[in-house]
DNA sequence: AAACTAAGTTTCACATACTGGAACCACTAG
DNA sequence: CTAGTGGTTCCAGTATGTGAAACTTAGTTT
């Protein structure tokens, strides 16, 4: 809904291009006819047409010979379950984050950063009983989002800098910072203060405090989110529930290095 | 626990290759080292490591250099996703699953099939709140467990003998159907009655009914078990529950049709 | 410190297997 | 019957992926 086209980077190899039809067909968000990824143009036919086989044939697609169309395979579904399981800090800071959401009653959202775009991994509506997975995995900009600057403004240098050219800057509301410079300013301010506003900037009415998730070596694991509207709240009271979110990050974090956990979105450079 | 080597089908191509060492990766459970999956035997090292490195490269593995380890990625997160929503049946089950549970107090299982193998994409325990993702994604093997035989006992002919091919017919217990033969007498026994048992053939104690969820031309879309123990209740007793398992599915597989609903696991025939 | 070993990375000559234009088929509509 | 749309197959050319082997790092041992 807000996510530009995939931005997808220089595709390497056959795998690559693989790959990035299988984000077409999932994006899609339905079955998707052959000819409709065709019109995409980003493959020619007789190339797109053996990727979506191969696909297929592995059980990354799948293929209904009725409706003569595609969707995301049952093998899809059984990575996602161990990928869910190990990659994410969800499983880990479930207990954490219910703990958080019944304490202040907002909506709380615990994300991390894939491809320099914000990954809603969980979430915790303010009332309504947790409904998990079903409302994990929307992927957002993080140039506008308290989650997303969170991040940004404790990445590294040149992490930071890869993260940069994946945004595209589209200005959702007048609050919207709408360009490097000016998010490069702000992500300076979130790092000395330790945590992130978002005062409209991606939807009217809703505001938002938010904090990184921080191995001890400072690196970025997520963050946390509590979000509100105008007309229930201010900034001001959101800012007081800094301690808290603080508190439940270090205990996220804490027990994700304690564990296992891998550095994401960190490849090999060259 | 159950499942055998991923039995992969003829690897085609390279992508082929890629996809199998992420399902290396992913059913290992932690973080891997190159050396430990060098270790299987499957690839020689340098290509192992070029087919590491892309995945790494589009964000499908995740690489932590402090520990030296390979895990899922993002992007396969995100990839996650769309495919649970959108293929498999969980999402429209969901509510009918709660209903079922509820009124019949013993776990439930959704079932779909992948490859000939059983996937769970969905459970309710007895008593437990609905743990949901962190259960499902399990694979089991079809050809002794409830949901796997009343599955098979559906399919057309082609769609079975491929099914087969990729049983690897392991006694668990006496009960175990151990071999084709055996296993098709049973298959047509169920089609004959319209639901399935599993009489300890998996594990000892355990007993379930299992019916079939059908699309309008008979086409299989998954399964539903009520599982319990020996201890606790009889195979009569358990097959009492038939009329209800049987409208909830009814119930699915009306919703699935009615929205949209791909098939899965038939590839095109070549 | 030199001599091993294990783990990971890079090279390179070779051929596999990917590419994509174009031709082909199967329908449906005009 | 002719045109058109949507999908599948061919095939020569070559880009790409292959994997044995050589090479770097660490980490141990003598």
């Amino acid at each position: 809904m807000d996510i530009a086209p995939p931005a997808t980077g220089a595709a390497d190899g056959t795998v690559g291009k693989a790959l990035d039809v299988l984000d077409m067909v999932a994006l899609h968000g339905r079955p998707v006819r052959f000819s409709e990824l065709l019109a995409e143009g980003r493959f020619p036919k007789a190339t797109l047409y053996r990727l979506l086989q191969t696909l297929t044939n592995q059980g990354m697609l799948a293929y209904d010979p009725e409706r003569q169309s595609y969707a995301p395979g049952m093998r899809l579904v059984r990575l996602a379950h161990s990928a869910w399981r190990q990659s994410s800090l969800a499983p880990v800071a479930r207990p954490h984050l219910d703990a958080l959401a019944a304490l202040v009653g907002e909506t709380v959202h615990l994300a991390q950063l894939d491809t320099g775009q914000v990954l809603y991994v969980d979430k915790r509506n303010a009332r309504q009983p947790v409904e998990m997975f079903s409302q994990a995995g929307k992927v957002g900009p993080a140039y506008c989002t308290g989650v997303g600057k969170a991040m940004l403004a404790f990445l590294d240098e040149s992490e930071l800098a890869r993260a940069l050219t994946r945004q595209s800057f589209h200005r959702f509301t007048q609050h919207t910072l709408a360009s490097p410079a000016e998010l490069t300013t702000e992500l300076t301010a979130i790092r000395a203060r330790g945590h992130a506003f978002d005062r409209e900037e991606h939807e009217p009415g809703i505001i938002c405090v938010a904090l990184p998730i921080l191995t001890q070596g400072n690196r970025v694991l997520g963050a946390l989110s509590v979000t509100s509207t105008t007309e229930r709240t201010s900034l001001t009271s959101l800012e007081a529930l800094v301690p808290k979110i603080k508190e439940t990050a270090a205990r996220i974090a804490a027990e994700a290095e304690s564990w296992r956990f891998p550095e994401q979105d960190t490849k090999g450079g060259r």
